[in-house]
DNA sequence: GAGTTTGAAACT
DNA sequence: CAGTTTCAAACTC
């Protein structure tokens, strides 16, 4: 688009822009007006709650169509016309992919601007592929965007190419459904789905990931080889099924992997959820591989009571709730970014005012606010996730307020890249957020950035259309692990003893709080005050719980301290350290040095770094006097860690989110240190995989793991400076010529290639991307 | 469901 | 920064 977002993305975009290929391109396609028109609607759509599908974020839709649009662009030209602009990207690869691709437009116009990927281009058409990838970047995001609505399908090819019956969905429906009545085999190659899942229908979120992925490789051997790591991929994501549905929580056991999402998608609720990180399956996923991208799970009971409840596993656990929040500052940025958002936002706010809860909206002037947004309620909500996790999958196919957002998936790919929370902890919060009665709510303001557009797309979509959802939701919640309801009675629902405002959602019906001011109507008392938390501390909001590096995953109970640990560490004192009152137990993290606690039992770890739980025993009184020693001992050096803990914490959405702006860090405040170990693997993933802002899949698995470390800033930065992900999202953005960000797809912006590349080291599950080279 | 315990958040 | 108070969740009965 025009927005500001484009600017971002840097001259990169302009010169395709410019490039006459782009020209020729733009000319080609007839869609653009429409796709403007989508866009509005999409920032509407992430808004607005009502008609999500229809909705989605232009950027999303955009991509969505961009995919579809690749295909019927080859398929049917006139189809093609619908992708337009986008469907100049939109060759997809995958399918036809080589064939597609040999469509005449992109090629023409592409293969011109094109750099040389390095990608998988084992095709001779190094143009081509470096078309390709931006494409499926683009896609990647698509899926993730709210256009992503698309309800689950049980077919593959539904899946791609169905949405709900909302309209914007008909968009991209109808040339998804040409798409796939034509190219089901591409579609088969995205989703893999074929006979593979047994359960036919695939993992949407997954495929949308995958396709995007597939997407990339032009050639046909890349797609092939691609399918065949999809394949892989998806046993594993079987597997990881199975595992999970042996998860308590899923009483579906049955679980059957994957998608998302009924076929009722004509109720366009689809809540997607994702399954918080549980170690079992967790290791199985890390023997099996860390692509297991993201597996939406869907109980069959879960079916027969939710309409569209997925489970959404992302890949690492990661959580998608956080992504949702994530999103919802996204949307918000994007519409205090964005041109688009003003409509939207006013609308979303709106929905907010429907809905009971919401994300906060973020007030959209400044990108620094946007950035707030987004990023505090994570946390929390990560560590009440945690609480909830359990719950929350069964919650989340019942509320279905969280989505699972493609975008997320790519999250999971950087959290992958961190490593599961040991905990399956999702965010509780967040998914409130989301379970709140109108995650479109949350997605208040269009994303700017098409990653964050998609993520929020996908919410809003699911949200959208699952409003019902959100009650559903509510009810189940209201069960009891529903995502965290307050119970404030003297906070008004303005401090962070409110879960609901720490996690950065409206107080919703379930809520049994007083006079609380935790509404989208005190949308203004609500910033500001979250204003003035964050000008004491700029953490206040921030994840509590921080993966550290590589944390190893619950595997290793011990390892576990190490692997993720409380920001702030704990100050327990009768409770050992073994009750939901400390809050690394709450977070399924050990204890670290910079706790003070006393006795410290913590199962997860305690603070002495002594094994969890089993030592625990013998130790408890040494605990305590170690403890104590430790204290003293360790206080210079925990708050050594503390400070630089910062820098492994998990950025703070806001961090994300926020990037460009510097927060303001309170003096107190430990300037937020953004950069996390982890994080920069992290971000490269996400920002090759999945064109959606870095920063905020970041945040998002942060918050899905409240593990994870985040890279903060930094990431961001370079991802940025690099083409992040971001900017080519926005490049992706309505006008969907950007959809390519040049930046991003093209090799010009070495983030791309780094991108890329990043994505396959980072995500060894892809084989499909090795193979290749 | 009421009451107690607990520790974080907020305040001084 | 430390101590105290306030608060709401977690827990117990």
């Amino acid at each position: 688009m025009d927005t500001p977002e484009r600017n971002q993305i840097g001259t990169s975009i302009s010169k395709f822009e410019d490039s006459p290929v782009f020209n020729y391109i733009n000319s080609l396609s007839p869609i653009k007006p429409v796709k403007s028109v989508h866009i509005t609607q999409t920032f509407n759509t992430l808004s607005f709650p009502s008609p999500p599908s229809v909705f989605t974020s232009p950027h999303v839709n955009a991509h969505r169509e961009s995919r579809f649009v690749r295909r019927h662009n080859h398929l049917d030209a006139s189809k093609t016309k619908v992708v337009s602009e986008d469907g100049n990207k939109i060759s997809s690869s995958e399918e036809d992919s080589t064939h597609a691709y040999s469509n005449s437009e992109e090629k023409q116009g592409n293969s011109d601007e094109r750099i040389s990927v390095g990608d998988a281009s084992s095709d001779p058409s190094n143009e081509q592929a470096q078309f390709i990838i931006e494409l499926p970047q683009t896609l990647k995001y698509d899926c993730g965007s709210p256009s992503y609505d698309h309800p689950p399908c049980s077919n593959e090819t539904s899946c791609l190419v169905e949405l709900p019956g909302t309209s914007e969905v008909v968009n991209v429906h109808e040339t998804s459904k040409i798409d796939s009545t034509e190219d089901e085999a591409s579609l088969e190659g995205m989703c893999q789905i074929g006979p593979k899942t047994e359960g036919t229908e695939c993992d949407w979120v997954s495929l949308m990931s995958d396709a995007a992925d597939l997407l990339i490789f032009n050639s046909p051997n890349e797609t092939e080889a691609f399918r065949g790591v999809m394949q892989k991929s998806l046993d594993h994501t079987v597997q990881f099924c199975n595992a999970m549905s042996q998860l308590p929580e899923t009483s579906t056991n049955n679980g059957r992997r994957v998608h998302i999402v009924n076929p009722d998608a004509s109720s366009s609720d689809h809540d997607i959820e994702e399954i918080p990180y549980q170690p079992g399956i967790d290791k199985e996923t890390d023997q099996t591989g860390e692509n297991l991208a993201n597996v939406a799970v869907m109980p069959s009971n879960m079916n027969d009571k939710m309409d569209n409840e997925l489970l959404c596993v992302t890949y690492r656990g990661l959580r998608r709730r956080c992504l949702d929040f994530e999103m919802a500052a996204a949307r918000r940025k994007n519409s205090d970014d964005g041109s688009n958002t003003g409509s939207s936002t006013s609308q979303s706010e709106e929905r907010y005012a429907a809905n009971n809860k919401q994300l906060l909206p973020t007030k959209r002037s400044g990108d620094s606010q946007r950035c707030i947004l987004p990023g505090i309620g994570f946390h929390l909500n990560a560590l009440a996730t945690l609480k909830d996790c359990k719950s929350v999958k069964t919650e989340n196919l019942s509320s279905g307020r969280r989505f699972s957002l493609p975008s997320s998936a790519s999250s999971l790919q950087l959290s992958t890249g961190q490593e599961r929370p040991p905990l399956s902890s999702i965010s509780a919060c967040a998914e409130r957020g989301l379970d709140a009665p109108d995650p479109n709510n949350g997605v208040l303001q269009p994303a700017e950035d098409s990653s964050e557009v998609s993520a929020y797309v996908v919410n809003d979509d699911f949200n959208q259309n699952s409003p019902k959802k959100k009650r559903r939701k509510l009810e189940p919640a209201a069960e009891g692990e529903s995502c965290k309801r307050c119970n404030c009675k003297k906070s008004k629902c303005l401090k962070l003893y409110c879960e609901c405002f720490a996690a950065g959602v409206y107080c919703i019906e379930p809520c049994s709080c007083q006079d609380c001011f935790n509404k989208p109507i005190h949308e203004d008392t609500v910033l500001a005050t979250r204003k003035q938390i964050e000008s004491r501390n700029p953490l206040a909001f921030a994840p509590k719980v921080i993966r550290t590096s590589d944390s190893v995953p619950e595997e290793d109970p011990n390892k576990t301290p190490a692997s993720a640990r409380h920001k702030r560490g704990c100050n327990c004192k009768k409770s050992n350290c073994l009750k939901k009152y400390c809050e690394c137990y709450q977070g399924g993290v050990g204890c670290s040095i910079s706790c003070r606690c006393e006795g410290c039992k913590n199962a997860y770890g305690r603070k002495d770094g002594s094994a969890p739980i089993e030592a625990e025993h013998e130790e408890e009184t040494e605990a305590t006097e170690k403890g104590e020693m430790e204290r003293a001992s360790q206080k210079t050096v925990t708050q050594n860690e503390e400070d630089h803990p910062d820098s492994a914490l998990p950025t703070t959405p806001l961090r994300l989110s926020r990037p460009l702006i510097p927060l303001p860090f309170s003096s107190k405040g430990k300037p937020p240190r953004s950069s996390f170990i982890t994080t920069i693997s992290a971000s490269r993933l996400y920002g090759s995989q999945k064109l959606g802002r870095p920063n905020i899949i970041r945040s998002q698995s942060n918050y899905e793991k409240p593990f994870q470390s985040v890279a903060d800033d930094e990431m961001p930065e370079v991802l940025r400076g690099d083409g992040s992900p971001i900017t080519c999202m926005k490049t992706s953005s309505p006008n969907g010529k950007r959809i390519s960000s040049p930046n991003c797809d093209i090799g010009s912006s070495p983030a791309r290639r780094s991108g890329r590349k990043l994505i396959l080291q980072s995500i060894p599950s892809f084989p499909s991307l090795t193979p290749h080279h």
